[in-house]
DNA sequence: CCTACCGATCGGTAGG
DNA sequence: CCTACCGATCGGTAGG
């Protein structure tokens, strides 16, 4: 993916036998860099998520910072590169969290609760990124496009063999698997539609009650006459 | 989506006067303008749809009707003004809907069942605008965005309400009322991410099926021992 | 309903 | 890391 971001530190050669350490130094340099990135993709984010990609000027991006144009030129090849960026780190985060689920152990039950309440919860916690890469996906290389589809066809596709194996094990019971798995994603990402930070809910009961939710949409029916589902 | 199929008869303005009721030469003349106007926008969210609002010149939209852009300019005053119809549509499709739902009789199961299924109708038939709707939100005037907010917090009352009636009866078994809502919501909101025209549902199957998976969410769980619902 | 154009914006770069 | 600029694109309009 992104492919500025390998811009190495150059320059600056002959001077640095005269370091002690120049490893040390170049890791110095390495996490300057690495900060100044950082806070121009964070700039950038703020600005594409309230006024849209191609309704921000990379001049307003450097001007949030103190800075002009050029500056984010050294560190970006094009706007789309910054774009890519964005993206790109949109679906690192939840491919983390699909990782990290994959390692799980539990019932169908359990399995289910945890990829829907953690996959919401990194989603809400990269909100503005999420929103942004739905929304320009248009914008996006078709390289960069493919990914996200991959991303939703991981998702889709271990949904539906955890309900399948659920379904196995009678502990689901489910008319049409593939339409409870996109009713699942439904609930995952249209999370950041509605929810609002600072309001009745944290991210992690939002998470939590929407994952019980989903739940309740694909388990057995159990033996029960009234009130809420202990 | 023809193109340039469109060629309309011009000329003859001075046999016109020839035609008896000129009352009906306006309202003919008027059908024309509407046809005019509804090509025009059919084109632009054709377009839209594809490469975005930003991503479409207005020459590309006149040259998919076989015309130039000062053609379009006699129809509407603005780009802008285009992208707010397209959005209006979309509204005025679902705002339709929910009234035809609001004067519905029959039990709170039997209602959410049918305001589900015919909302995800309405979003399917009118896939391209809701989408660019959504997409396109920051781009609209701040009085056309309050629309959509309108018809979402209209939508999402009108459900809880009808939760609500639903635990009074005893139909319904809720934990957390407004997120069920919002799950609900995501379910119609996120379904033109996921269905596809010509796939292995129709529309109509999508939205049944969909309608029963969020019933099936809030119902109170009835003794079963197996099986799906009947 | 077209030809022909203006004017502003903005991504990107040269050169220091 | 800035000043200063180019060049292309594109929304919008004059005039017929």
């Amino acid at each position: 993916m992104a492919d500025s971001v390998q811009r190495k530190p150059r320059a600056r050669r002959a001077a640095e036998d005269s370091s002690p350490r120049s490893g040390e130094r170049e890791s110095m340099r390495d996490l300057v860099s690495q900060l100044k990135r950082d806070r121009i993709v964070s700039a950038a984010v703020d600005l594409f998520y309230r006024q849209g990609y191609a309704g921000t000027t990379l001049d307003e991006v450097a001007k949030a910072l103190g800075m002009t144009k050029p500056f984010i030129y050294q560190y970006f090849g094009s706007k789309n590169d910054l774009l890519a960026e964005i993206c790109s780190r949109a679906i690192r985060h939840a491919n983390d969290a699909l990782n990290r689920l994959l390692s799980q152990q539990g019932s169908p039950s359990d399995k289910l609760s945890s990829i829907v309440c953690e996959f919401i919860l990194s989603v809400l916690n990269n909100q503005a990124n999420a929103v942004i890469y739905s929304r320009e996906e248009t914008e996006l290389a078709p390289k960069d496009r493919e990914m996200i589809r991959q991303l939703r066809r991981d998702f889709d596709r271990r949904v539906v063999a955890l309900l399948e194996e659920g379904i196995a094990r009678g502990e689901f019971a489910i008319a049409d698997v593939r339409v409870a798995s996109f009713a699942i994603a439904s609930m995952v990402g249209w999370a950041p539609v509605w929810f609002r930070a600072g309001g009745r809910l944290t991210k992690e009961e939002a998470a939590d009650r929407m994952a019980a939710l989903a739940l309740s949409m694909v388990e057995v029916k159990r033996a029960a006459t009234e009130g809420p589902r202990a």
